[in-house]
DNA sequence: CCCGGTATCTTAACGACGTCAAGATTATTT
DNA sequence: AAATAATCTTGACGTCGTTAAGATACCGGG
């Protein structure tokens, strides 16, 4: 039945380093197509290889979205640790630069990051995906205790997600939503009604800064001021 | 090629409120199945109607995802204005009620929320639906002003959206930004890890109110006019 | 060395999807 | 009443994710 393959198809029948290839495939259309245009099949096209093939790696699209979320994770905390690490050399707000190298990260691939964010399905008990996210929010939680004036953790690293952050949970809740929300408004062109006459970029420049310090300020200013809230 | 039309389907022939109906099944479909579930063939198959038969209505996929947005745009404003409302009889904050009728809005019905902030591609241009959007934002606009002790503004009935918001611009951008992200965050599941154990909503009744009410104390921290944080 | 088992990849096909062209049917206008 | 427009069906096209069956390459134990 298949006596006459092709010489070039025969020499590559195995790839060698097809999950790979198929990563890097990913992120690139995710780049250029955004979430929209993915797809499995453009994928294994770029990768070079039929579309049945990557099913040995991923099992299915969802196996391949988990493991592109995953990294996607990744990128995001190592992004914000090195705006960290960045910021206090430089003596600027750790907060405030936290915050700007989510929404550029958002900004410089929303496919991706809307991946990240399970805009199309994908495993989010995956073991790797939860550390992953774990890390993310650790890095979030220290931030904002430090930014308190508090104590990071006793133990630099212990797990930080399910047990510490119950005292400044509306805190760690405010910052991630509010940085979260902006980044998610922005690349889904919510706020192009405002940002389309100086361009989004100036938008940011003259806006942001002002929003992430208010944003620090709240995070800094009541202690206790929002408990009697609590009943509403 | 079709003189043998079954009988009903010769009888209701023409449907007469397509239209109606299909946006009936749409909102069902993304109720039931959401947003990965939505498909235009399967709301004409609720509608009794053929895949192609939608298509006079509302062009295509598109215009039917336009449609259903605005619809969940105005949704979300009247949900809004209603929490306002009762929050006033009751002598409580106006803004928690908005941030209240925001989130149980998005996690009411996550499909539709998606929906209307265009995780699926969708016409962001529409006259109705910038309409739609323009009001929501009007509402957001007013409340926030209201909350920091300010005229909501010069006229009721001007628009709100392109001119006014300048001044205030962070804070009303701090305000959408947390509600907005609280909520994809919740309804995206980010925040499973910590809501697993008790529940969504016992988690947001014990944690939402407290959020709300640090968010309501950073947006009238700045100009120092307490008076409404104080109380609520 | 080679030989069998296993991992990897292809081919071919299935059903579901959105969309379009062509035709049938009903409503509206003239 | 005839013509025109609006509405809906049928049938088809290309694309999608997934699967089963078969082909090919790798790999460790005789």
């Amino acid at each position: 039945m298949t006596e006459a393959m092709s010489r070039v198809t025969r020499e590559h029948y195995h790839h060698g380093a097809l999950r790979q290839a198929m990563i890097a495939a990913a992120e690139a259309v995710l780049a250029e197509r955004g979430l929209g245009g993915f797809t499995l099949r453009e994928c294994a096209r770029r990768a070079g290889v039929s579309p049945a093939a990557p099913a040995h790696h991923f099992g299915n699209l969802t196996g391949l979205l988990t493991t592109i979320a995953t990294l996607g994770f990744d990128d995001l905390s190592d992004a914000m640790e090195a705006a960290v690490a960045s910021a206090q050399a430089q003596g600027r707000s750790r907060l405030a630069a936290i915050a700007r190298a989510y929404v550029e990260t958002a900004l410089g691939n929303p496919g991706r990051f809307r991946v990240v964010f399970g805009q199309r399905e994908m495993d989010r008990q995956d073991a790797a995906f939860r550390a992953a996210a774990t890390r993310s929010f650790g890095i979030l939680v220290r931030e904002v205790r430090l930014s308190r004036g508090l104590q990071p953790s006793r133990l630099p690293d212990e797990k930080p997600a399910a047990q510490a952050p119950a005292p400044d949970l509306p805190e760690v809740l405010l910052a991630w939503s509010a940085v979260h929300g902006f980044s998610t408004l922005l690349i889904d062109g919510a706020l192009d009604f405002l940002t389309a006459e100086e361009g989004r970029q100036a938008f940011l420049d003259k806006h942001a800064a002002r929003l992430f310090a208010l944003l620090a300020s709240a995070l800094s200013a009541g202690q206790g001021l929002a408990k009697e809230a609590a009943r509403d």
